[in-house]
RNA sequence: GGGCCUGUGGUCUAGCUGGUUAUGACACCGCCUUUUCACGGCGGAGGUCCGGAGUUCGAAUCUCCGCGGGCCCA
């Protein structure tokens, strides 16, 4: 029997089941799958290292918690994490803040870690004091064989008075960089060898941190978990990479009997072609291989500010890859897709001439050409182009081997080639010639009227000439017919734009 | 060494409380439109739903075993 001969059986046979059994299943995914346990509204939380300028890898995290907190109302809050001074670049700070701008993120308020450190020694002393945690002076390779064989070490069974002499000892600086740290107290037969025992604060004085004197740090899991409960996080949105994190922070709630947020991980995201690693990145930067941290071949999100791209194609990308725990690889394609879209009906069209090949045209009057700013739509102009007599043209294009050309809005003309040297003829003004003899049609520009601009690609410069009203202004998007769209960044003698996509 | 997560066309994604011709987007190809290889419209190709076994009348969906990718303790 068929699924559909089943279908009309049962209709028959149990008319009131029917229904149940083959109702239409069908919900319109609009973008983001709902949160479990939202009251009224949620609290949630950006959290980045200020280690180096944004990526798009914290674009995804940035923009998934921006969505909920859109749909749900609440409260989102940027959350600074800078305990760890080895993870801190005084000068992220800023760019930290100015990529956030630039995203439009709807953030209510902004906390800095390094400004709550008596804040986490609170919390250890509690955790002390509820016998949750103790201070451990053992060599960190001798803790760690002692963690594989499930076995405690010494300073484990500590009282939790001891412990807190030990802790304020650590406070007071009486140990060393290594010499004592504070750990949880999990479960030492935990079969996850990464829940045993994890450390919650350390001696750290070789680095210094420039908004913080001391020398007992907390660890990310211990101002994380704090921060999270202090601040009332409802939900947490986080990359994969912290599944172990959460777990461990979990650990803490519990101890303290703090409400443990909804937590949703993230896969993994590789970008093609980029390194999305900030001390790579910085690498890069140091050694001269790449210009700056805006430099277009970096996945930060000042190098695509650069390129053209719009925060809110960044925004639709992320939040269509959505919350998924699989790991992906991005593809700027995709990216790209989105950014047309946003980007197209306001970049008007001009012509650039890449490797311009200066070609004389016998045969025709000097004229003026009418190129529409935005196809179709009249409303917003011409551009005016005199046509003097000789003309620059794509340098691909007379090399294509073709003889016979449409220049865009003015005429055609036949390619006369003598003695290496090349040569135009006015070949008529019908439009329909050159269709159908299937001439290319090519963007072209009058020698010494236009302006020399550098098309700036992540695989190379392309120098060419441009018309002089499409570099007129800084920051602008046109397009380049047939050639893709660009941002124009510098409108000097040579003007600079760079190249978005096609 | 241990633990965890994950595997749907080239990329992303829906479906995953079992029954669909396996959804949509991007990319690709063709046609239409068009003084751009853009935009728009129409159409097309492209999938062993990682593999195997099992449960079932029926498995992308459930179970088990493999394999691949990723992460944590490092």
């Amino acid at each position: 029997m068929s699924a559909d001969d089943r279908e009309q059986t049962l209709q028959k046979l149990a008319p009131d089941q029917y229904a149940g059994i083959f109702e239409k299943k069908e919900k319109k995914k609009t973008g983001l799958p709902d949160l479990p346990g939202v009251k009224d509204g949620v609290v949630m939380r950006f959290a980045p290292n200020p280690s180096g300028p944004l990526h798009l890898g914290h674009a995804r995290a940035a923009f998934l918690n921006d969505e909920y907190i859109r749909r749900y109302g609440g409260r989102y809050i940027l959350r600074i994490e800078d305990t760890d001074p080895k993870r801190v670049d005084p000068e992220a700070y800023d760019m930290v803040r100015e990529d956030i701008a630039w995203m439009g993120l709807s953030i209510s308020e902004t906390i800095f870690q390094s400004d709550r450190f008596s804040l986490y020694y609170d919390i250890g002393k509690e955790l002390i004091r509820r016998g949750g945690a103790y201070v451990c002076r053992c060599d960190n390779e001798a803790f760690r064989d002692l963690k594989m064989h499930k076995t405690a070490c010494p300073c484990r069974s500590q009282s939790p008075e001891e412990a807190m002499d030990l802790f304020e000892q650590m406070l007071e600086g009486a140990f060393a960089e290594g010499e004592a740290g504070v750990r949880l107290k999990t479960d030492l037969t935990h079969p996850d060898p990464a829940m045993r025992d994890f450390p919650l604060f350390r001696v750290l004085t070789s680095t210094p941190h420039e908004r913080v004197d001391a020398v007992v740090y907390p660890l990310m899991n211990l101002s994380v978990a704090a921060d999270d409960h202090l601040l009332g996080m409802t939900h947490v949105i986080r990359g994969k990479d912290h599944i172990a994190n959460t777990r461990r922070q979990e650990f803490i709630f519990r101890y303290m009997d703090w409400d443990i947020p909804v937590y949703r991980h993230y896969g993994r995201m590789g970008i093609e072609g980029v390194v999305l690693s900030t001390s790579q990145m910085r690498a890069g930067i140091l050694s001269n291989e790449y210009s700056g941290w805006d430099d277009i071949r970096l996945g930060t999100l000042r190098a695509m500010a650069r390129r053209g791209i719009q925060p809110e194609a960044v925004r639709n990308a992320v939040v269509e890859i959505g919350t998924g725990e699989t790991d992906i690889q991005f593809s700027w394609e995709n990216l790209f897709a989105k950014n047309k879209e946003i980007i197209d009906k306001d970049a008007d069209r001009f012509f650039f001439v890449p490797d311009p090949v200066p070609v004389t045209i016998k045969g025709c009057r000097p004229v003026t050409a009418k190129a529409m700013r935005y196809p179709g739509d009249e409303a917003r102009g011409y551009r005016e182009i005199p046509f003097t007599g000789s003309v620059l043209l794509p340098a691909d294009e007379l090399a294509s081997g073709a003889d016979y050309f449409r220049l865009k809005d003015l005429f055609n003309i036949r390619i006369v080639r003598e003695d290496g040297n090349l040569l135009g003829e006015y070949a008529g003004d019908d439009l329909q010639e050159a269709r159908s003899r299937k001439a290319p049609i090519i963007q072209w520009l009058p020698e010494g009227w236009s302006h020399p601009c550098t098309l700036k690609r992540p695989e190379g410069d392309v120098s060419g000439v441009c018309e002089p009203e499409a570099v007129a202004s800084p920051d602008t998007i046109v397009q380049f017919e047939r050639v893709g769209f660009a941002r124009i960044d510098g409108t000097g003698e040579t003007a600079v734009a760079y190249f978005t996509h096609r």
